[in-house]
DNA sequence: GCGCAGGGGGTCG
DNA sequence: CGACCCCCTGCG
């Protein structure tokens, strides 16, 4: 395949930092010169971002512009989004100032599955590691510019993956979960493809679930961050917590918030954005 | 420097 | 509600 390469010029909500490090992803790593590379699908590639043009250039399996607009969600207006969160109290605007370059990707749906199983009482640093090793290990290869990746295994190709092999990669006692999904996957106990087109969100979020390794916090994940695209999912894990209760509960120790108390409050208050308001509340107060 | 608790994007039994 | 693997961090 070839290298494609595609430019916009004057864009709007999009910094690369805000997109990649805000939590959503595990497969983007930041090079030398401020720009990002990153593998999804079969596709390789280097986001880079000088004033306001943006750089997508890689190889691509289709046409990079119909790939990136997917991928980034470029035909949402986040600007819009970012006008009508920011209405609703001054928290949620300063966290909208601070990352007010986030996007929320088009994930592909197993990848998440597999990734947030693996995220589960886990920090960042490990999760990409595993994540890493797993393509490696079973992915397929891709050379560019000299360098070789690895995209992110199907279930097919973990077929035969057996425990001991996630355990030796590092996954730790989340070896059994990965596992096990696969082999559901394969058995179409859940049938992703069925899933994709269920507009449900409850019917798929309980789907979810059936799923070893996925509570709650991981299928809002899921929810959220893969092509499932759910915005009016929220997400609760500490950091969501941790800010709510800063600004809107208060109370003295927040592992103490009831979680239908957040739930009922977070959907009160953003509605069917509740997810996407997640996001800048939880960039804004991991980072700031 | 080195060693050792402490804890981390929760889930499961 | 406690245990769970393993890596990383912070502190002595």
């Amino acid at each position: 395949m070839e290298e494609q390469e595609y430019k916009i010029e004057n864009i709007k909500s999009f910094e690369l930092q805000d997109i990649f490090d805000c939590g959503q992803c595990f497969r983007w790593n930041k090079e030398e010169d401020g720009s990002y590379t990153g593998v999804f699908k079969e596709n390789v590639m280097n986001v880079k971002k000088n004033g306001n043009t943006v750089i997508f250039k890689g190889i691509c399996k289709g046409d990079i512009k119909e790939i990136v607009e997917d991928y980034f969600d470029l035909n949402r207006n986040y600007e819009e989004i970012k006008k009508q969160l920011s209405q609703i109290d001054e928290h949620i605007k300063t966290s909208i100032e601070y990352g007010q370059g986030i996007r929320i990707l088009n994930q592909d749906l197993w990848e998440m599955i597999i990734s947030f199983i693996i995220s589960a009482n886990n920090n960042i640093p490990r999760i990409k590691g595993i994540i890493d090793k797993i393509a490696k290990g079973y992915g397929k290869e891709i050379e560019w510019q000299g360098k070789k990746y690895y995209t992110f295994p199907t279930a097919e190709e973990l077929k035969n993956v057996g425990i001991e092999e996630y355990r030796k990669l590092g996954a730790g006692f989340r070896d059994v979960r990965i596992y096990e999904t696969v082999q559901m996957v394969l058995n179409k106990k859940v049938d992703l493809e069925k899933m994709q087109n269920n507009p449900n969100t409850l019917e798929v979020r309980e789907q979810l679930l059936t799923l070893s390794g996925v509570g709650p916090k991981v299928a809002d994940c899921i929810l959220l961050f893969s092509t499932l695209k759910r915005f009016e999912v929220f997400p609760i894990d500490v950091w969501v917590r941790r800010v709510m209760n800063d600004l809107y509960i208060k109370k003295q120790d927040e592992t103490k918030v009831n979680k239908k108390e957040l739930e009922k409050l977070a959907h009160e208050k953003f509605g069917n954005l509740a997810g996407i308001a997640q996001q800048y509340l939880f960039y804004w107060k991991r980072e700031a």
